[in-house]
DNA sequence: AATTCGCTGGCAATCGATTACACGACTTGC
DNA sequence: GCAAGTCGTGTAATCGATTGCCAGCGAATT
């Protein structure tokens, strides 16, 4: 068995390699006789063109690289999916890496990425500094656009969601249902989304005059078992606030939970809210009212942003950033307004 | 700029490319003080083979496609997870691809995989019969194992869990509970795994002497929802089964939360059964007794089996088939025998 | 009728690596 | 002392496509 070749349709169809290069990807004009014939041999043999050989030879590969902190994180494999289908409508493909959270995994796989030529990197960079020199020197090479959360001192575009908004969003919505304070359980200020929301969270609190206090600002990790072993610290040290205020879907499941287990009752004693409206939020005892992320228009996007670098001179754009602005879903874990 | 070329390491050592290419990768002697002056002006020039380049040449691009029928589901998200950790240490890529449960779709994906000169390729087929005829022809032209499920009709390599003893456990586990009746939530039979475990809940409730029905035995989707719905059905129409066993983890999700919002208590009334042991089994309420997936052994296992067939030459080698024995996890779903 | 133009199609270079083959120098054996 | 083998290195072909440049040819222009 031998893989057809351009040199195999052209014999076949009686011209050169050129024309029949030309006649199918259509760089100049053929007449039509010709192409037809061309036509015919290719799908005659089963012709397709190798796409190593072209990447070669056009140094482009029809595929962007994606880096996720993890892909364990529902949230990111939904951004996954949004991005894997935004391409296929360009034919692109992706080469999906995760980092496993750490960012020297991370700076590894964004080199992998760069070395195998990919025309385009899409990254959620997993620390808010220490990813810094990887994704610059990543993107000093390639398009590059940061999804989600963004890394300080670079000038990339980005897009996401405007996380202080949605802070606003979450307080108004828990303020009108009737809570006087409350607390935040976050993730440690790592990264780019964790600041803002805990800024927004410290900022619109004073807003709408919700009482708190830094004993109710507790910062772990985006897991559930955090927000489980969170609540019962905030539990065992005595008053609980009216509302928890949480920095991501799976730290409020695990709040709901430990708030059943411990018998608090959601939304009457304290209203719970997540962040980013993940498939499981609706599967919580009671669903979580959450901030829904777009994901595929944040996909989207991110896709035309990183088309439009790669076609016109990345060093004459200035940098995009897109924020979305994201909607509240209200669900059962915090009181109607 | 211009990316630094095999050539220009030559001429900075003053060898021919032919000696840089022997002294990086090895292929034969060459001296050591000519090495040594090789590698430093790689280092120095900051060389980097171009994958394209090497690829075209060897025809071999150090990279393997996956494709799983639906990212979204936890399930297959901790299998890719598994099979790019187990790649990462043979220093291959994964290229990804979501079938988004259609066989069309699916087919187009292997295809594009094929075209892409990938090493090998990774399939958990969407579908038992549909699917066949796509893995089949890839099969033919690369090294294929299929993981989890397989089409009927073909032998490629497969590895995944014995899905009948998986049952077997369960319904074992479930009558020393002391139930005495069984109903199966699962999905409609159009694939392997559902299948399997449909037979195998068939053949040992019969072992176990537990009462069954036809109409106990529900088949929808692996979803959240068709747990939920699957339970509304059953308790409207009357009488419960002692145990609710179900073909994975996203249904048993669903249906105790329709047990809890319909006022089953769960495992007292009846117990729930999951199968796959995502990670979000822990947070329901109660937490899901489950089959636990060694996703890690099934992926290192795949990716051995790739790395022999492409090694050895395809056509001496049998097809094998690794099915590993799951262990079923104890947690609060189902009574303590 | 001669020149120019436009259009098609072929030749050959090119992308960046790997590797078969050739070649010279040097060792070894008889 | 000469043939045979070893070893290290260079030359050039090769992988399969794309594309700059040139040639031929018919039509249009002067």
């Amino acid at each position: 068995m031998h893989r057809v070749t351009i040199a195999d349709v052209a014999r076949r169809a009686g011209v050169s390699t050129a024309t029949v290069s030309r006649a199918l990807s259509g760089g100049r004009k053929v007449s039509s006789d010709v192409a037809e014939r061309v036509r015919a041999a290719a799908t005659e043999l089963g012709y397709e063109v190798n796409p190593i050989a072209r990447a070669l030879r056009v140094s482009r590969t029809d595929t962007v690289g994606m880096v996720v902190p993890s892909i364990r994180n529902p949230f990111f494999t939904a951004l996954v999916e949004s991005v894997e289908h935004a391409l296929g409508a360009d034919g692109k493909e992706l080469l999906l890496c995760d980092a496993q959270s750490d960012p020297d995994t991370e700076a590894k796989r964004l080199d992998a990425l760069v070395t195998r030529n990919v025309d385009g990197i899409i990254v959620s960079p997993c620390h808010g500094t220490d990813s810094t020199a990887a994704v610059q020197r990543t993107a000093e090479r390639l398009p590059l656009v940061q999804l989600d959360r963004f890394v300080g001192g670079t000038s990339t575009d980005w897009v996401g969601v405007d996380d202080m908004a949605a802070m606003r969003a979450v307080l108004d919505h828990v303020r009108a249902g009737g809570a006087r304070s409350a607390a935040y359980l976050g993730a440690r200020l790592t990264n780019s989304s964790s600041e803002l929301r805990h800024a927004g969270f410290g900022r619109h609190a004073e807003e709408f005059d919700l009482a708190t206090d830094p004993q109710w600002t507790l910062l772990g990790d985006y897991s559930v078992e955090w927000g489980e072993r969170a609540v019962g610290l905030l539990h065992d040290a005595g008053q609980l606030p009216d509302a928890l205020v949480c920095a991501d879907d799976l730290i409020a499941l695990g709040a709901v939970r430990a708030c059943r287990t411990r018998g608090i009752a959601v939304p009457d004693q304290v209203q719970v809210t997540g962040f980013d409206n993940i498939e499981f939020t609706r599967l919580a005892e009671p669903p979580l009212t959450t901030v829904d992320q777009p994901t595929r228009r944040i996909a989207d996007e991110a896709v035309r942003l990183l088309a439009d670098a790669a076609g016109g001179g990345s060093a004459t754009r200035d940098a995009a950033h897109v924020a979305l602005v994201p909607k509240l879903v209200v669900r059962d874990s915090t009181r109607a307004g």
